[in-house]
DNA sequence: TAGTATATTGACTGACCAGTCAGTCAGTGA
DNA sequence: TCACTGACTGACTGGTCAGTCAATATACTA
């Protein structure tokens, strides 16, 4: 592992736990078994390792979405298959999403730029998941819903959970398939959503 | 105002824009019109003064809750009132909910005490809500759901909204209603389903 | 009025920390 | 061998800030 990576493990791990303004260059440099000035050296400033941290995060997170969502069969098999891809996704990354759900708040509106770089990359999580909305309700596996509204909806609800298990005053038991009738209720066209409620029973 | 109220007044102002790690205690003296020792005269330590603001704000919430669903009719009826009142006194509280929201965690597993008091208080709020889903299927106003785990997601869903808006990398339309839509597709039982409906399309 | 408690003040302290910088060192190419 | 590069080092600095404390003011009581 090179130097630069050692650096972004050991803050997002620190950053996860600590906390960004509770976690000090130095701890991080010390963690990471490099001097202080070599984090310098590979980030031009505490704020920009954090923003390197969430930016690939985030970009990895969509491409991941981009995969789930262009699949074979109906909408809601792909609105399904990219739930499923964030349950699965958050399993993977937990720390880097803790760091990026508490901490994103603290580099906006600092740097336009930055500000707006992050709103393009929320605006297409937004549109992949209105896409398969569309698709579905288009090939009739989903009933009449607003498109974009209702994946605002879908996507509060997936990080709402992240943020209350970050938050931890609220011991939640195993969401994941509980999500996914939640939403099948709500969107489904009749007949799919008894094949779920069937499927879901059976596994 | 007491110094204190104008204290708490202050400090929510200033970290509900500037974050609590972000605002210094001689800020909030200043613009609570007091010295920076009056603050510590009222208030063991900064933390404290968080601690206040996040215990008061919880226990209204609650307060309020508790009205919106002892009330009259059906399960149903009860929890589309818990809604609204969620949806209302998001915008009565909103810069003490910015800090809450934001802030809470930095509480955490710092003092088990003040941990499991918030603990007890957020299970309150499911609880709330999951006595009236289990009054909606006990009376057919709601469809056979499990009560606790459905209270979670809306508490869930309910509080990413504002963690989203807090965030502020995503223009979110007016969701009131399509909230409560959302929920009652997802929960009612068919009849109340389409009244509802039509009863969205009136109003 | 004297005496006591409580509220308020703001200068001060000690700790912490992001970022700097002068310098070391290993590698490379001439 | 030498000149150059750039990754790396860690002591240092300038600034910030939470919390303290001794002095002062105000309110209350007997």
């Amino acid at each position: 592992m090179s130097k630069r990576e050692a650096i972004l493990k050991a803050a997002t791990e620190l950053f996860a736990r600590k906390g960004y303004n509770g976690t000090a260059v130095s701890e991080i440099a010390l963690q990471a078994d490099v001097a202080q000035g070599t984090v310098f050296h590979h980030f031009k400033s505490k704020e920009n390792l954090l923003v390197s941290i969430c930016d690939e995060l985030v970009k990895e997170y969509i491409t991941g979405l981009r995969e789930a969502a262009v699949g074979p069969g109906t909408g809601w098999e792909s609105l399904e298959r990219v739930l499923n891809f964030n349950l699965r996704f958050k399993k993977e990354q937990y720390e880097s999403i803790v760091v990026a759900s508490r901490e994103t708040w603290s580099l906006d509106r600092q740097d336009e730029d930055l500000y707006k770089h992050f709103c393009g990359l929320m605006g297409q999580i937004i549109q992949i998941i209105s896409d398969c909305i569309e698709r579905g309700v288009t090939d009739g596996s989903i009933r009449e819903v607003p498109a974009n509204i209702t994946a605002l909806l879908i996507h509060i609800l997936l990080t709402g959970i992240t943020h209350i298990q970050i938050q931890g005053l609220l011991t939640l038991p195993d969401l994941d398939a509980e999500v996914v009738q939640f939403c099948c209720r709500s969107l489904c066209a009749e007949e799919v959503s008894e094949k779920e409620q069937f499927a879901n029973i059976g596994g």
